[in-house]
DNA sequence: CATGAAGCGGACGAAATCCTCCGTTTATCG
DNA sequence: CGATAAACGGAGGATTTCGTCCGCTTCATG
């Protein structure tokens, strides 16, 4: 099996240390986006990652760069995320549930291009998202054809109310409770 | 009437140009955030309101007051979004229709602190805050009574839901449209 | 209209941030 | 082990943004 996505270079191998510098500033980019928000200094993301300025700007050559390599990957699990749900969820309203609950729990390891935040992505993430909806649209099909769920209901509808959920709130400890609460209302209004 | 909230030095008189000044600070300053982001830099904000960088520190001495004045602003017309809501709608259900439908139609003058955006709001805002909802939490006594709403239904639900519905979402033509739909679902789930 | 207090404007110094550049270090391979 | 290409680190120049300062303008009042 091929690797599964080298992020910015996949011209040719990459060197040990390079690959766990790559991995480990995606890793301090992530957790400082949802510490500090998303005008965090590319400092602050490389003291983090424990290797310098320079390094960052090797593996990612802007600032934009990184961001979207970000998005990029969170649209990668939130795919993962969507066949998972399909698999394994018992009913199609229980996949969706299953779909959504995964992106609130995983949060704090997303982002998301909700409120015009990181870019208007590549095209290769747009593909992912494609993919997102293309699945959840399967779930939905599957719903609409046992009328356990409103025919007019759109992956669309799906896809943006979880990213609304999965937005941070870093003040609230509440918030993972609230948004489940929500989740069990919204899901309730779309029977027939 | 007492004028309705001399926003940042409510000490005395304002000459009237500078009354003027301050309004148009605050216009310009809601249309910035949503035109260019939270970010956006001060020079704009005065630019776009006519006036220079020194007025604008003078009405506002520093950015975070600025900012924490619009989210307060945007309490307050959401509380009057909620009071009318009560007033008007024929049914509960109706009214939350309303109150969120409001916060839908107004969210590009609205600057509201999810996603950790703004401030931590002050104590005025709180206060602000917390009237809203009890408003709220009003309207769905109304409907626990009368059995069309479900009785662990929480203000906390209804106010969260409708910020984040009120979220901008500049590159979207549909959004409006699209928060909508998710509005009618999520009421349809609220009855018993 | 005269006068003084309140308000205005925008140049400017300090601070933060971006990204580049290049001498030094390290992994890899024969 | 030794050679070499790849990767690293962080000082620093350029740029952006913040918030201040103070001489000039305008409103309000008698």
């Amino acid at each position: 099996m091929a690797p599964a996505t080298t992020p910015p270079a996949p011209s040719r191998e990459l060197r040990s240390d390079a690959a766990r510098n790559q991995q480990e500033l995606t890793r301090a980019a992530t957790a400082a986006v949802h510490r500090e928000g998303l005008n965090v200094p590319m400092a602050t993301i490389a003291a983090d990652a424990g290797v310098g300025v320079g390094t960052l700007y090797r593996h990612f050559p802007s600032r934009e760069d990184l961001l979207s390599h970000l998005t990029h990957k969170s649209f990668e699990q939130v795919l993962a995320n969507a066949r998972a749900a399909e698999r394994h969820g018992s009913t199609p309203t229980e996949s969706l549930r299953l779909f959504i609950d995964a992106a609130i729990s995983q949060r704090n390891e997303l982002v998301l291009p909700l409120h015009g935040g990181p870019a208007p992505t590549s095209p290769a993430t747009k593909a992912v998202r494609a993919e997102v909806h293309a699945v959840v649209g399967r779930i939905i099909k599957r719903g609409v054809d046992d009328a356990t769920l409103r025919p007019d209901l759109a992956p669309r509808d799906i896809v943006v109310f979880g990213a609304m959920l999965a937005q941070p709130r870093p003040t609230d400890p509440r918030w993972g409770a609230t948004c489940r609460r929500l989740l069990t209302m919204f899901l309730r209004g779309l029977h027939p």
